[in-house]
DNA sequence: GTTCTAGAAC
DNA sequence: GTTCTAGAAC
């Protein structure tokens, strides 16, 4: 049984790819002009498949490689999608809110394991970075970017940017309103042009990880992703960590201003224990939670332990015994839908 | 935000 | 011995 689920954690393969644009801080303002060139991606964690399912749908987009799908269901609507939307308005780059990259310097005496890098690279965390690739941005208009997510957690991810500097949901007041409608707005109708059948989540983090920026996560619910890795990601997006867009615009409509969890109680949601967001089922780690959700995201048949485990009810593969599947497993079109 | 890795947890 | 987490670095 294959066990490693987070590839690279123990091959030390990813040490020496460095596709790492060189990107600074301050720089923000100029460069559009390198819209539609070298796209690139972060290093795909995943080398391996998962233990049990490949045979599961595989259509991790992956981030920035939208322009050149690959043959799969998904090259229809990102097709359509380009019907719709032939091009970004307006250059997203420029508009960028200057929101300073915080001097958040650290203590370079007490590492005395590795030596200190090249200087430099100041301000290569969080939004700001994100924003940067232009690659990313599938629409925008005069106060919102929707970009895909460079690392996203679910097979569908997208977060809408503003471009009006707001640092924090806290620092949010009645004045923004407007603003945070329209973003759920777009997002909820960008996610619906696309035609997708899946369920999503639209919402912010309690406390930006970075605070640099707020941004509203529009997120598929299937959590199918490499890039989901930690048990503080996963309660980043199915703890009260996620605040539910709705909220937001009722507390921000009601109250005039934004009311969140401190930053104990943020940092104590995503120390929380982790269990599924569709079953509750507990899980003692990160890679156990994956591989139950696994049982989700397969609507099929499947082997009679197997499917007794997720419902008792869930459809089996019929049981072949001892013979030769030549006749072909006969799975009835009825039996292939719940 | 992610990556890397030491050392805790198992 | 191996997996997993948490904290520093980026
Ligand atoms: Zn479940």
């Amino acid at each position: 049984m294959q066990r490693n689920m987070f590839p690279g954690c123990n091959s030390g393969g990813m040490g020496s790819m460095g596709i790492n644009p060189l990107m600074f801080c301050g720089g923000m303002q100029a460069h559009h002009t390198h819209a539609a060139s070298l796209s690139h991606h972060p290093p795909h964690p995943s080398h391996h498949h998962h233990p049990h399912h490949h045979q599961h749908h595989h259509l991790h987009h992956h981030p920035a490689s939208q322009l050149h799908p690959p043959p799969s269901t998904l090259a229809h609507h990102h097709a359509q999608l380009h019907a719709h939307v032939p091009a970004v308005q307006a250059p997203p780059v420029e508009a960028v809110p200057a929101a300073a990259c915080k001097g958040k310097k650290r203590k370079s005496s007490s590492s005395p394991a590795r030596p200190p890098r090249p200087e430099k690279k100041t301000c290569t965390a969080g939004i700001l970075e994100h924003m940067k690739d232009t690659n990313l941005v599938v629409l925008s208009d005069d106060h919102i970017l929707i970009m895909k997510a460079k690392y996203p957690k679910a097979l569908h991810h997208y977060i809408v940017v503003p471009r009006e500097n707001l640092a924090s949901l806290k620092n949010a007041e009645a004045r923004h309103l407007a603003l945070f409608r329209h973003m759920d707005e777009r997002a909820r109708n960008y996610i619906a042009s696309q035609n997708l059948q899946v369920s999503f989540r639209y919402g912010y983090h309690a406390i930006p990880i970075t605070d640099q920026l707020v941004y509203l996560h529009a997120i598929s619910q299937d959590f199918d992703s490499p890039w989901l890795r930690t048990k503080k990601q996963w309660n980043s997006f199915n703890t009260e960590y996620f605040i539910e867009s709705t909220a937001v615009l009722q507390c921000l409509a009601s109250r005039g201003r934004m009311v969140t969890c401190s930053a104990a109680d943020g940092k104590r949601l995503l120390e929380m224990p982790i269990s599924c967001h569709k079953c509750s089922h507990p899980a003692s780690s990160m890679m156990e939670l994956k591989q139950h959700l696994l049982k989700h995201l397969f609507t099929g048949p499947l082997m009679p332990d197997v499917a007794k485990s997720v419902h008792p009810l869930w459809p089996t593969v019929p049981s072949t015994g001892p013979k030769k599947k030549e006749g072909g497993p006969v799975i009835s079109k009825a039996a292939k839908r719940r």
